[in-house]
DNA sequence: CATGAATGAGTGTTCATTCAT
DNA sequence: GATGAATGAACACTCATTCAT
């Protein structure tokens, strides 16, 4: 059956890596055999070698889609202006992404895939690209929060931009290990941290989120 | 008491566990074999079964260990009273710790098991009681903080633990990938976001460390 | 005459074999896939198959075209009468042919045919009938050169010619080993071989070359 | 089992390989799968390992002994003085061994040695020195058999000795085609060769084999 | 006729575990 | 108790061959 055009071959590549996510998913990578794949993708032993060289090449194939996603999601936030706005944004669809449940296999490949990093070079490289892009990010939309004076001087933006990402990181963990977690509570207190933090446009500081998640202490 | 010395196999055990997170933290559980942690514990092939009966139990166990270590961090935290003292200690000594080099190989250790517990029950379980009491604790000392006042009101004190552990897990992961990783950078902008969550004790509305670290917009 | 050219079919084995020799030489016969041959010809996988039903038939093919070849270079002897200038011409036409860069790569898959005979019975009736006729054409002329009186009459003519073969194959070998031997040393060391075993046919018994580079033991 | 002493383990090597060789002479190399070995030298697939690291070093293991084997047949040969005598017996000696039917295996394991020399670097480097010593060693009678006036002045002694390296090898080849060769015709044959080649040393023109199979040049 | 994707038995090798010594 | 040689079921991957298009 030769002569396939390039949809056909895409979607042999599509088929084997959501074979191998749902192996990987469910046993890890190093339980899953080829021979796990190959039944999952409903295909003979050999024929995935035309797809992919190796079984590592699907773990990084499926790191490098990953990241891509994500990628595409933080794309909107790049040219954003308002700092508040943008990270509770940010917050609420990255976190709130957890929530759907055809990404929780995701999810799972996800967490050993941050194991794997530490000793395949070319997964490390795309996890790592994957964390620095966004830290970058929300690094510059701080230093900017910090010139528009809503956001304090004194922190340094990269390591609260990492802060940031550890908060998405360690709920992407959580999520992984207990599937049915509150994510919208989760969003909820991550949106409360943020709103104590950047001070809101419009002259107050930070007051009207204050009054709203934050009852003044004396009682008033 | 057995036979031999109870300390003696104790200090085997010990042996074989070093050696154990040695090649773990070098290879990854999977890439490491039975003859790798022999070899590193300086032992024989047949005599680590008397003290290990597979090695899933030697992962298990350093999971074990791993959690206890970490309770003893928690304990100090479990009576105390004042929350936003409390957080910044747990912050400051947890976070801290990190940057302890002999505490390296552990991260690397700790990012692989969390991927593990997924497929094993018994590791998962460990983990996620060395995730829970702290989240416990820390809800805990958050409750009594809106008893207080020093916290927000409207927020859910397990949401908002979770999301502190998250920070907690975030940075293992990011500093496993990243060893030269500015932690004390980390830890200042934990800190100040502690600070702008909780109300400091005394009266003022977080003022002192607001002044630090958070001019007045206006410039006042 | 078949529905394609005929010449047609035996161009395309001509470029399937000369893609196989050069892989063949290259990597060895078992070392060489298929899919080597196939791009080696600019072929697709399944044409090959046309003109060969398997991989063997192509060893075979190959095995057979160089007997063939040999076969030509021996019939120019086959009615000589003259033992000596027979023996010197096929030492110096045969071994002469190994210094033909062309020829190169045939000697490395010859020396595989030779192992390979071994366990393909196919290989085995043309390498052995390639072997055979020339030990059959030398120990005929040895044969008229005992009648005649130039071959010392104790030898057995057939065990003489196998030498004589013996000293063509361990050339090849010392050649595919080593290209860059001196062939023309090999003719001359043959020749003078030769010369002190034929005696010479117009009345001198082998005392001119012996002249030469046979100093009289006497001294004189 | 452990604890073994060398000669244990020297045994369990040299039945490895001679269940290789069995095989390989059998099969050949590439036909031989690890597991005819293992079941050959009644192992279990794992053992072998403990052994050879690999396939290939089997190969280059028999490679070696085989080169070594020769070595000691050689050595007798290296302080003789007389050259005649000295090529003579090693003629009888090494060709005759080719008779014993205790070698028939090693012959084909042999041929196909040369093959795999192509194309496996350290098996060329064993049989290019199994070659070249020999090779150095005839060079080096020859030489002496130059000063001494019972070797043609004329030729070059290293092409030479190739040429009797040659006559060996050819001889290996003709016989692991036709294991029941006429081994002593082809001994009778060399010897000849070389006594109407070099010249004896006590002043009679090697006389007595002479007379047999070579009429006296002066008539008589 | 040509194509080249698919097949699937088979390959060399590994490694957790056992158990005779 | 300790040893380390042996085990053997897996494993990732290959490749000669086929056959639907």
């Amino acid at each position: 059956m030769p002569r396939v055009d390039e949809g056909y071959l895409a979607s042999r590549r599509r088929q084997i890596m959501d074979a191998a996510i749902a192996c990987f998913a469910r046993d890890g990578f190093h339980r899953t055999t080829m021979q796990d794949i190959v039944a999952a993708a409903d295909l003979s032993a050999g024929a995935i070698y035309r797809y992919f060289p190796a079984k590592e090449d699907i773990v990084s194939a499926i790191a490098a889609e990953h990241h891509f996603r994500e990628a595409v999601v933080l794309a909107s936030a790049k040219d954003a202006t308002e700092v508040g706005d943008v990270l509770r944004d940010l917050a609420r669809v990255s976190l709130g992404r957890l929530s759907d449940p055809a990404e929780q296999r995701w999810r799972r490949v996800t967490v050993q895939l941050w194991g794997e990093a530490l000793r395949d070079d070319r997964v490390m490289g795309i996890v790592r690209s994957g964390l620095d892009a966004p830290i970058e990010i929300i690094a510059d939309l701080l230093r900017r929060g910090q010139q528009d004076g809503h956001v304090p001087a004194g922190i340094h933006p990269e390591s609260a931009a990492r802060v940031c990402a550890a908060i998405f990181q360690g709920l992407v963990l959580q999520q992984a290990w207990q599937p049915d977690l509150d994510i919208d509570g989760y969003i909820a207190a991550v949106t409360a941290l943020i709103g104590s933090f950047v001070v809101p446009h419009h002259g107050q500081q930070h007051g009207g989120s204050s009054k709203a998640s934050h009852p003044s202490p004396d009682g008033s």
